[in-house]
DNA sequence: TGTCTATATAGACAGGAGTCGATGCCTGGT
DNA sequence: ACCAGGCATCGACTCCTGTCTATATAGACA
């Protein structure tokens, strides 16, 4: 028997059993370039940012635009607010740190020591 | 014009100007959840991981699971090594900062001050 | 050398996702 | 009431990707 050879040096090994596809779900909405450039100014704007502002900075046509704006609005990243005509994105409270708290469980660390790590600094 | 009328209410948010293929290729290797498994299992092992064990714990044909090692191989978040019949894969030094270093390009915050505040902790 | 096992590669296929043009809805102004 | 502009939705198209089967490669052993 050769897996009995493999274990005497492999030790194997437990495996994950939960699955990991609310995580990898969050990651997939980051996971292309324009929806991660528009997330990014919203986060960095530390405020609410116009769509037509961000229409205007993408290489993209509005409808596109506001199919990723969509995608991270569903997925619960952002919030949307219409004022007028126009229509202001933000981010959602504990979005970053819901992203943290994903790549930890991926990680295996505790998403507590995380924030305790981060509130020190 | 319209948009004075905007302006003079939503301060118009500088936009991120850089873009974030590099990241969102990233984020892209995590967003299948098979594949966040087999990168959990191997991260939370804190060591080498035999390609048997993965194929046996994932409901996929070795050649699938053979795929999803590439992919995380190629993008530099796993190592590979062969040892007789077997193939060992491990985690690339500094994979999970690399992951949060992604994280935090995307919400504006230095890796550095993220790094010092995890080894405060 | 031949065979067996473990893993990788190649090719094919189906479903998903990003993109666009066309259109509808909502709001404000005339 | 009508029009104009900002944004969302719809439908279609194309490319990408996860999955499979079939096959190749590499190493161990007789």
């Amino acid at each position: 028997m050769l897996s009995r050879v493999r274990d005497a040096q492999c030790r194997p090994a437990r495996l994950q059993s939960g699955d990991f596809t609310k995580q990898a779900g969050l990651f997939k909405v980051l996971a292309d370039p324009h929806r991660l450039k528009i997330f990014a100014t919203i986060a960095q704007a530390r405020g609410e940012v116009c769509v037509c502002d961000i229409t205007a900075a993408l290489p993209l046509e509005q409808p596109t635009v506001s199919h990723h704006l969509r995608v991270l609005r569903e997925c619960g990243l952002l919030l949307s607010e219409r004022r007028a005509t126009w229509v202001y994105y933000r981010l959602t409270p504990g979005a970053i740190d819901a992203l943290h708290a994903a790549l930890d469980v991926v990680a295996g660390r505790s998403s507590l020591s995380r924030r305790a790590g981060r509130a020190a600094s």
